[in-house]
DNA sequence: TTGTAAGCGTTATCAC
DNA sequence: GTGATAACGCTTACAA
C-alpha cells in the first residue's frame, strides 16, 4: 500500500494534522523547518496524495465527468476535451469522459459518472443538436457543450452556425463570386443554420444562390450514406451558367467536390473557389489547393465549459453561440 | 449532500450493513422482503454508490489511468481509448486519460494520475516509438500502448509495422505490380520497420525497389514540415520506366500522392496502384478511388491492454506485436 | 506552533 | 440473518 500521512507522522514525530498541514495548507503558520523536513520525508517515501480519500471527506472529487453521446470517436471531440482539461488543470481537475456509443442511455451513464462524485459534469454532443433531457436528469448536468437543451433549462454552448455561414459567404462575395453554389449536409441542425446564413448574405448583397443541395440523400448525414455530391457538381457544371464559387457542408465533402470538380476539369481556385465549414485539418490543409473553411469553435466551448462549471457563481441558464474562425488558405 | 447508505438504513430502520448488503453484496443471505424495500428506499431517495469512499476502503478506485504523450489529439488516439473503455466496463471500470502535451514530464503527470489511485496505469503514444521511463516509474506503468519501454521492463502493445509492410506489398505484388516505389515517413520507427518488411517482400519475389523516398525533408514526420511528395512523384513519373504503384508512408501521404498522380496525368489504380498504412478513414474513404491500405490496430492494442491490466495473473514483460488489418478498397 | 479527535461513506470483522 | 464497531486516509474544529 502507498505511503499516507501517518506514515509520514510516526517517522517525522509529529502529528498527522501537521504533516497535512505541511503538504497542502498552504499559508499554515508552522515552522520552515518542519515543514521542510516533512516535505523531504514525504518525498522519500514516495507520497501520493490520495484524492479518494480527501474526495470522501469533500463529498467530491476533483473531476468534470463528461457524458459524450458518441463523442470519443470524433476528431473535433478531442478538441472539446483539450479545452476542458486545459481549463480544469489550472484548477487541479482532470477530465474524464465516458461515452454513450448510441447503445446506452442517459441516465445509466449519467450514474456511471456520478458514481465517481465529480464536481461537475457537462453533456457533450458529437454533432450540434438539440437533446431532451429527462426531467430526473436535468440538474445534474451542469452544462450542455455543442448541443442545447430542449427546454433551455441548462446553459448550453453551441457553435454560432449562421454567422459562420453568413461570414463566408461574404468571404466568398468580397472576392468577387457571384454564383454560388451550397452542397449543404440534409437534416442537421448545423445544415439548416448554415442554410440560413448562406442565404441572408446573399439576400443582402440582392443576388440569388446558385443552387442549395443536399450532400447525401438520407436525412441524416453518415459516412456511409452515398454521396451525391459527384453528380451535383456534374449538374452544376454542366448548366448554362457555370458556379463560380461552391460553399461545402463540411471538409468532408469539400473533399468530394475536390475530386469532382477535377473531374469535370474545373480548377480551384479560378474557375471555381470552394469554401467550407468544421477546419478537420487532416483534410484541409492536404487537400490541393488547401482549403478556405470555418474552423468549429470546440477548443474554445471546451474551455469556456469548464470555466463556467467551476466558478462560483451561479447564472440562470443561458444559451451561448460561439464564433467560429475563418481560416484562409488558397481555395478562395 | 447525495444520499448515503445510512439514510437509507434509517428510513429502512434496518444497520447499514444490511443496506450495503442488500445493495452490492450480490450472494448475501437476507430475506427477499427486506432486500427489495431497501432497494426501493435507495431508489426512491436517489441513492448513488460513493465509489470515493469505496475506494478510500479498498486502497484504489474503479480507474485504469492512461499517461499519453499527445494521445488525445489524434484521432487514432481515440481508438485506443475506446478498445481500452470497452474493455474496462465489462470490469466496471471507467478510462480517465491525461496527456503530457509536449510540454509535460512524465512524473508530474504520472504523479496527477496516482493521486487518484487507479486500479493500473497505461502509457500511450501517439506514434510507435521507443520510450524510456525513468526508472523509478517503471513500477507505476502496467503497460505501454503504442510503444515500448526502452529497457524491456514493461509489457509492451505496439503494430506489428514489417509484418503490414510486407503483406501491402505482397499484395501490390499479387496485383501484378512490379515497379514499387515507397514514399516513406522518414526518421520515424515506423517508417524503418515498414521499409523492412516492403524489401523483405519484394527481396522474395526477386525484384528491386523502384525507389525509396521520404515523404518530407524533417528527420521527424511533421505536418508543417514542406511536403517533397509532389517533387518525387514528378521526378518517378518522368523516368524512364514509370512505377506501376506506389506505397505511401501513411494515409495522409497518399492524399498528397493522389494529387501529385493527377496532375502529371496517371490514373489510379490503372496507371499507379496506390497503397498505404493506418486508415484514417475520413481520409481513405473519401479519396477517389478509395483507398486500400492497412489499418492500425489500435482498438486491439487498448482492449488487449485493458485486458492484461485487469487479469490478475503477473507474468513477466513482454513485448507483444498486433496485426494490422488489410482494407481492401478501390486504389489496387 | 502543534496535537487530539471526530467525521466523511464505505466495507469487513465479529458477535448475536 | 442481522447489527454494532472498527478501519481506510484525509481534513478540520477544538484544545493545548
Amino acid at each position: 500500500m502507498a505511503a499516507s500521512l501517518s506514515d509520514i507522522a510516526e517517522l517525522a514525530g509529529v502529528s498527522i494534522k501537521t504533516v497535512s498541514g505541511a503538504l497542502h495548507g498552504g499559508s499554515a503558520r508552522m515552522s520552515e523547518a518542519t515543514r521542510s523536513r516533512i516535505k523531504q520525508i514525504a518525498e522519500e517515501l514516495g507520497y501520493v496524495t490520495n484524492l479518494a480519500a480527501r474526495g470522501v471527506r469533500q463529498g467530491w472529487l476533483p473531476l468534470i465527468g463528461v457524458v459524450a453521446d458518441e463523442l470519443i470517436t470524433s476528431p473535433f471531440a478531442t478538441e472539446i476535451i483539450r479545452g476542458l482539461d486545459g481549463a480544469a488543470r489550472t484548477a487541479e481537475m482532470a477530465v474524464f469522459a465516458m461515452n454513450l456509443n448510441g447503445t446506452r442511455d442517459v441516465a445509466s451513464v449519467l450514474e456511471e459518472v456520478r458514481r465517481f462524485r465529480p464536481r461537475a459534469i457537462a453533456y457533450a454532443a458529437m454533432y450540434h443538436k438539440t437533446v431532451a433531457l429527462p426531467e430526473a436528469l436535468v440538474g445534474n448536468v451542469g452544462i450542455m457543450i455543442n448541443c442545447s437543451e430542449a427546454n433551455g433549462r441548462v446553459t448550453s454552448l453551441v457553435p454560432d452556425e449562421e454567422s459562420a455561414a453568413f461570414e463566408i459567404t461574404r468571404h466568398l462575395l468580397a472576392a468577387g463570386r457571384r454564383r454560388i453554389a451550397f452542397i449543404n449536409l440534409p437534416g442537421l441542425l448545423a445544415g439548416e443554420l448554415r442554410e440560413r446564413g448562406f442565404r441572408k448574405a446573399l439576400d443582402e448583397a440582392g443576388i440569388a444562390p446558385a443552387g442549395v443541395v443536399p450532400a447525401v440523400r438520407r436525412p441524416i448525414y453518415s459516412d456511409r450514406a452515398p454521396s451525391l455530391v459527384g453528380t451535383h457538381i456534374a449538374g452544376l457544371m454542366n448548366a448554362s451558367e457555370r458556379p463560380d464559387a461552391i460553399l461545402c457542408g463540411n471538409d468532408r465533402v469539400a473533399m468530394e467536390v475536390y475530386s469532382a470538380l477535377r473531374r469535370v476539369g474545373a480548377r480551384i481556385p479560378d474557375d471555381v473557389a470552394v469554401g467550407s465549414f468544421d477546419n478537420q485539418v487532416e483534410i484541409a490543409t492536404r487537400l490541393d489547393p488547401p482549403l478556405t473553411t470555418m474552423a468549429l469553435p470546440h477548443r474554445a466551448m471546451g474551455r469556456l465549459a469548464a470555466e463556467i462549471l467551476l466558478s462560483e457563481e451561479t447564472v440562470p441558464p443561458q444559451a451561448r453561440r460561439l464564433p467560429f474562425q475563418l481560416i484562409s488558405r488558397s481555395s478562395i
